[in-house]
DNA sequence: AAGTGGTCTAGACCACTTT
DNA sequence: AAGTGGTCTAGACCACTTT
């Protein structure tokens, strides 16, 4: 029976849990085999029915592994690599890739919104936001062009950041003590017009990503609406998402 | 005290959950105030404790609400569309979408796959796959030029069926018995060549949007390789993203 | 027949919040 | 003191898959 502590604060199923994560993370339990059934985790921790399979469900909301009835539950391939699974900035993406993020800023100043963007921000077009276009660089290639609008009233004093160096995502969650909770994207295929193409340093008519962004506070209040063209030979963007029992889903109607 | 049916195939618990979802939904139950605690749930259907928690637990884990120890459970502020991101089948986004979703097939066979796809599906050329095109579309309009291949031992006998009518998905889950689990996406910027734009009834040189997806079951068998090109102004592809608090992330080493 | 996960009961003690 | 959710036990019957 192998140990764990009844008398410490952190739940018994959550010990469990992170016992067999670790074993997953070191490759002791590879991707695609199976992880204690139930039955074993009670015989092996003597713990309850109940607690085992809390310690497996904690595991299947982290999306680890995957549970089939009457097979077992299998360890689900890392989700790691996405880029649209979590909001990150473009500086976090980057440096999760391994590369050197830096930006040029085009444009940076105090003004009114146009229609789309007060939209987006749920604020009128007579408001005041903040607009900063910045040319995004990976390794000192560019690969993005970004624009993004803040509510003036929710960042005062935002002018006073370079963000040349300076990391929006920063200011807003460390300096203004926002907190960001989630962003909806849509993507759109463009070509590069001339403007752009010129800002890039591409040929005209080449494909583009393009994508139009709304971020929000944990209280739903919009923080920030952008619209960034990417380059995608050097941007993947990828996307993973979970089957739900479409029974269930049918059923709710 | 409320009715819910023991003897229907829905568990108590989803029943209850629908319950509660119906009354966030029609407004009977604003956001920010509280749901029935599982006392409450308890005594109205007669349950026990475990029950009552499951049915706020799904809840929860579909965002709909937040628990808080002490005090309650809370609706929370709606998540802009369907919350997360599901994997669906064309067939299922369709009918979310309230329109009627109809297939042309343009071929379907048995043959072996090209390098890309047997990599993405880890078989060999020289295994056999089925690769099945077809122009889907809604409300009788084109929006999309779907290429699928699928492992022939992995659903051996694929031919019988017609997917001018059938879904591939429902054959895959329900008549394969298969367990779909999780997809990965690529999203591409493209323009039409002449063949898309014939296939799609549109002028070549219009920006689409191209996905390279490979689905995969529980165990991690890649099931399904496939190329999907969409008129972007027909179809809107969007992506729900969640913040992580890095914070979380670092204690739990 | 034996093993897997899915649902459910009826109890218990606990930490936290409100009355 | 009473009410809330958090964790845990020890049992039960079920559907599904493998042996």
């Amino acid at each position: 029976m192998i140990q764990i502590s009844r008398s410490s604060y952190k739940p018994i199923y959550l010990q469990i849990c992170d016992l067999i994560r670790e074993k997953i993370d070191s490759g002791e339990i590879s991707v695609g085999s199976r992880v204690w059934s139930e039955n074993e985790i009670m015989e092996n921790f003597n713990v309850s029915r109940n607690t085992a399979r809390k310690a497996i469900e904690t595991l299947v909301i982290d999306g680890i592994v995957s549970r089939v009835q009457g097979k077992g539950s299998f360890v689900s391939q890392p989700k790691v690599e996405s880029g649209l699974q979590y909001l990150k900035s473009f500086s976090e993406e980057i440096l999760v890739k391994g590369m050197k993020p830096t930006s040029r800023v085009l444009n940076f100043k105090r003004e009114h919104p146009d229609f789309f963007h007060a939209n987006n921000l749920k604020i009128s077009v007579d408001d005041w936001v903040y607009k900063l276009e910045r040319v995004r660089m990976a390794d000192g290639d560019s690969i993005a062009y970004q624009t993004v609008f803040v509510p003036e009233n929710l960042c005062p004093g935002l002018e006073k950041y370079d963000f040349a160096k300076d990391s929006l995502y920063d200011a807003i969650e460390k300096d203004y003590g926002h907190v960001l909770s989630w962003q909806k994207t849509t993507v759109i295929p463009i070509v590069a017009d001339e403007k752009i193409a010129k800002v890039l340093g591409i040929p005209v008519e080449i494909p583009l990503l393009q994508t139009e962004s709304v971020s929000y506070l944990a209280g739903g209040t919009p923080i920030e609406s952008n619209v960034n063209i990417y380059l995608s030979e050097r941007y993947e963007f990828t996307v993973l998402s979970n089957r739900h029992n479409p029974a269930e889903r049918i059923e709710e109607e």
